[in-house]
DNA sequence: AGACGTACCTGACCGC
DNA sequence: TGCGGTCAGGTACGTC
């Protein structure tokens, strides 16, 4: 489900209401989603969160026992915090804090991932240790993606939602930062000029940041941790807008949907080139 | 090494 | 009402 800005505000919102607190105990109801959970993840008891951060779509809360808790939502998951809990179908985990609150995992899906590491050696994680920088952290810049792009054939959509080239992109912001750079989704990454790229740049951040700032985008599933709607969806230029009329040009060009890597792309071909 | 398809899973929706 | 088909925000892994 989530892409960056939509993780992005989970973590804020659990930070704010979860730093500091002690688990006191953690349910489980079953043994997996998309890998078995942790051995250990079960038998933790009185541990701080001492702090919640994300790398690329993944929430890391790092505890006082050195390790570090590793949440990834895949398609559908939630985590919410909540006062009085009536469990749900796809509750699969729900952490117990020491007020009595609880953090619920609900994933229908079961695409997410929980997994337990210790918190010094969390770059060298299997999951981790691939990926690229972060679009909002200053080495993402145009000259790094001007290397990145050189010689690839890939379409430049695909290319950008490739985590090792850079983290967090997913279906939705893709064809968002596309239409704002005025590129063609289907363009080859080698072809795209210097200055397409510094366009390209700029619309990733800025897209990605505009998002976050509306709390994500809600379709489906996604809540904010406060369990509140993003609202970011009502802003999409191009995405699920297709056979509607442009919103950015004087011709009112009719969007597009393509597939590309068995994907939905979404595109104005007035505005796109 | 890189490119590509496929698998993982449930639920919503559409046409018949 | 029910059934089958399609589609959905992600990632890892196999094969070529």
């Amino acid at each position: 489900m989530p892409e960056l800005p939509e993780v992005e505000t989970v973590c804020r919102g659990l930070k704010k209401a979860v730093l500091n607190r002690q688990i006191d105990s953690i349910q489980l109801r079953r043994s997996d989603l998309r890998i078995p959970f942790p051995t250990g993840l079960k038998d933790i008891r009185r541990v701080k969160i001492t702090d919640i951060d994300r790398r690329a779509k993944y929430i890391l809360m790092h505890l006082g026992d050195k390790q570090t808790m590793i949440v990834h939502l895949g398609m559908s998951g939630s985590l919410t915090i909540m006062k009085n809990v009536s469990l749900q179908k796809h509750d699969h985990m729900i952490l117990t804090l020491d007020d009595k609150t609880k953090i619920v995992f609900n994933d229908p899906r079961r695409f997410g991932l929980v997994d337990l590491t210790k918190t010094k050696n969390i770059d060298q994680h299997r999951f981790f240790r691939h990926l690229g920088p972060e679009p909002l952290e200053k080495e993402f810049t145009a000259a790094y993606l001007a290397e990145k792009l050189k010689g690839k054939k890939a379409p430049v959509k695909l290319a950008i939602m490739d985590q090792r080239l850079v983290v967090g992109v997913g279906n939705i912001y893709a064809s968002e930062a596309l239409f704002e750079a005025g590129i063609d989704p289907r363009r080859e990454s080698r072809n795209l000029q210097p200055p397409e790229i510094r366009k390209l740049t700029t619309a990733i951040r800025d897209v990605l940041k505009r998002a976050i700032k509306a709390g994500g985008s809600s379709l489906r599933d996604y809540v904010q941790a406060n369990g509140e709607l993003g609202y970011f969806q009502h802003q999409w230029a191009v995405y699920g807008r297709e056979s509607q009329s442009c919103k950015g040009c004087a011709r009112k060009e009719t969007i597009l949907k393509v597939q590309q890597g068995g994907r939905a792309t979404f595109f104005c071909p007035a505005c796109q080139k």
